[in-house]
DNA sequence: ACAGGCTGTTAGGCTAGCCTAAGTCTCAAA
DNA sequence: TTTGAGACTTAGGCTAGCCTAACAGCCTGT
C-alpha cells in the first residue's frame, strides 16, 4: 500500500483540476509539459507551478522530472479526462439547450466544470443524446474515460489542391469564434484548399457553396481538419 | 466616497456567499444572527464565524454588534438575495428540465450557486417561464432583488378545524423530502386540520382525496401553510 | 450584587495558492 | 570546454479560511 493507492482521496480543488487539464492539453502530442507553458496557460507565475507540481507528484497525479517537465500518471489522466468531459458536455448543453452562442460557452464551462456532479453531467449528456463532440468539434471523453484521438492536420499545413473537412477549432477566444462563424468556418464544413500564399501567407479555401475564404496563417494554424480520401 | 461605495468590489468568494445566505435566513424573522447559529448552519467553529464577521463588516456587507450578533447591510442583503435566487432557480431547473428528484436538488444547487453566471441564471429562468417558487415552495427573488414575504403558519400551530394549503417545506433534508412526497405532502396540497394530540403530539390532517395523515410535531413544525379564508 | 455558565472573541497555528526575489540548472553558442 | 541566457526551483512572504485553546463579556439565578 503506497501513496498512490492509499484509500479515499480528498476531492480535488478547483486549482488542481485546472492544472491537470493544462498538463493534459500540453502533453496531448506526447512529451512533457513545461513549467512555463503551464504558467502561461493558467496565468500564474512559474514558481506557483513549481510548487503545485511538487504537491501533485506527491499525491501521485503527475510525474515530475525536475528541470524537464511533467506528465500525467494514469490517475492524473483519469481525473483530467473527467474534467474535460465535464467541460465539453457543459459547453454542448449550454449551446443546445440554453441558446448560448458557441463563443460564450467556454468561459461559463470553465467555472461550472468544478461545481457540477457526475450525476448532473450524466443527465445533461443524456438529454443531449450522449454527444460525441462539443460545439467546437472537440471529442467528448466517455464516462469511462475514453477519448477519440483523431489524426488532424492544421489547415495551414494542408496540401494545396486537397480536400478537407474542418473538424475542430479552439474554443478559448470568443471573438475568434464569432469571426469564424461569420465566415462559415464551423466544424463539419467541407473545404477545398485552392491556394496558399508564400512566406506564411494565407490559405485560400472554397466552401461547399462555391464561395471562397482567405484564411490568415495564424488562424489557419488553429483550424484542425480531417483530410478527405481520394483527393 | 466611503468604504461601502468604493468602486469595483472584488467578486465574493464561495465562503462569503454562504455566510451571507446564512445570515439572511437567520434574520428573516428580524433580529440578529448569532455567531453560534451561523457556525452551526455552516458546520464551522464559532471562531471562524467571528473572524469572517469581522471581515464582512469591514467590507460593508454586514453590521456586527460584538457579543450581540449580525445583520445584513442593504448591500449584503442584495448579495444574499442574489445567491438565493440562483439557488432556487437552479433547484427549479434541475427538477423541471433534468429530471431531478426534489430531495436531491438542494445539494447540487448548493455548489452550483457559486459557479453560475447571472446570464446562465437568466437563461434558466427564461426556459422555465420565470418561476415564482422553487420545488419546495420557497419564493424565488426576482432579478431585481425583490422577494415575496408571505405570512405562513407552521402546520403544528394551525387551529384544529381550519383549512390550510401547504405552501413550503424545508429543502435541506433528502430523506425528509422523500417521505413527504410519499405522503403526498407537497406544496399546493389542501389540508383540513382535523385533530391534534396533546403534549406536542401529532397533527392529523385530511387531504383532498379524503385520506388522512398523522404528522408528528417535529415534521409539522417544518410544514409552512397558508390559511384558507372563511374556515 | 455577583458568581457561574454560556456565548463570543482573541491568540496563535495550519494549509492551499498565489506572489517576488534570489539562487540553480541546462544547453547551445563561442 | 567554457559560459551566459533563459528556464526552473527555492526561499520567503502574503491572504483566505479554517482550527483549538485561552480569555472576555453577558446575563440569569441566587
Ligand atoms: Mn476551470
Ligand atoms: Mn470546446
Ligand atoms: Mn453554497
Ligand atoms: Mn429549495
Amino acid at each position: 500500500m503506497n501513496a498512490t493507492t492509499r484509500s479515499p482521496q480528498p476531492p480535488l480543488t478547483r486549482s488542481v483540476e485546472d492544472y491537470l487539464k493544462s498538463v493534459f492539453h500540453l502533453t496531448s502530442q506526447g512529451g512533457f509539459a513545461t513549467t512555463s507553458d503551464i504558467a502561461e496557460m493558467l496565468s500564474v507565475a512559474p514558481p506557483s507551478v513549481s510548487g503545485m507540481m511538487k504537491r501533485l507528484s506527491e499525491t501521485g497525479l503527475i510525474e515530475h522530472v525536475p528541470y524537464r517537465g511533467v506528465q500525467l500518471t494514469p490517475q492524473g489522466r483519469r481525473a483530467a479526462l473527467q474534467m474535460i468531459r465535464r467541460h465539453r458536455i457543459l459547453e454542448s448543453y449550454l449551446t443546445s439547450k440554453l441558446g448560448y452562442d458557441w463563443g460564450d460557452v467556454h468561459v461559463e464551462a470553465e467555472q461550472l466544470e468544478h461545481a457540477v456532479s457526475e450525476k448532473l453531467i450524466g443527465r445533461m449528456a443524456d438529454a443531449l443524446g450522449e454527444p460525441r463532440y462539443d460545439p467546437h468539434g472537440a471529442p467528448i471523453p466517455t464516462a469511462a474515460g475514453e477519448i477519440e484521438e483523431a489524426e488532424l492536420v492544421r489547415l495551414a499545413e494542408t496540401k494545396v489542391g486537397s480536400s478537407v473537412v474542418l473538424q475542430e477549432v479552439g474554443d478559448e477566444n470568443t471573438e475568434r469564434l464569432h469571426y469564424l462563424a461569420e465566415q462559415g468556418l464551423t466544424p463539419g464544413v467541407h473545404l477545398a484548399v485552392i491556394d496558399r500564399q508564400p512566406f506564411n501567407g494565407p490559405t485560400i479555401v472554397r466552401l461547399g457553396d462555391g464561395t471562397t475564404r482567405v484564411v490568415g496563417q495564424e488562424l489557419a494554424l488553429l483550424l484542425l481538419c480531417r483530410p478527405v480520401d481520394g483527393e
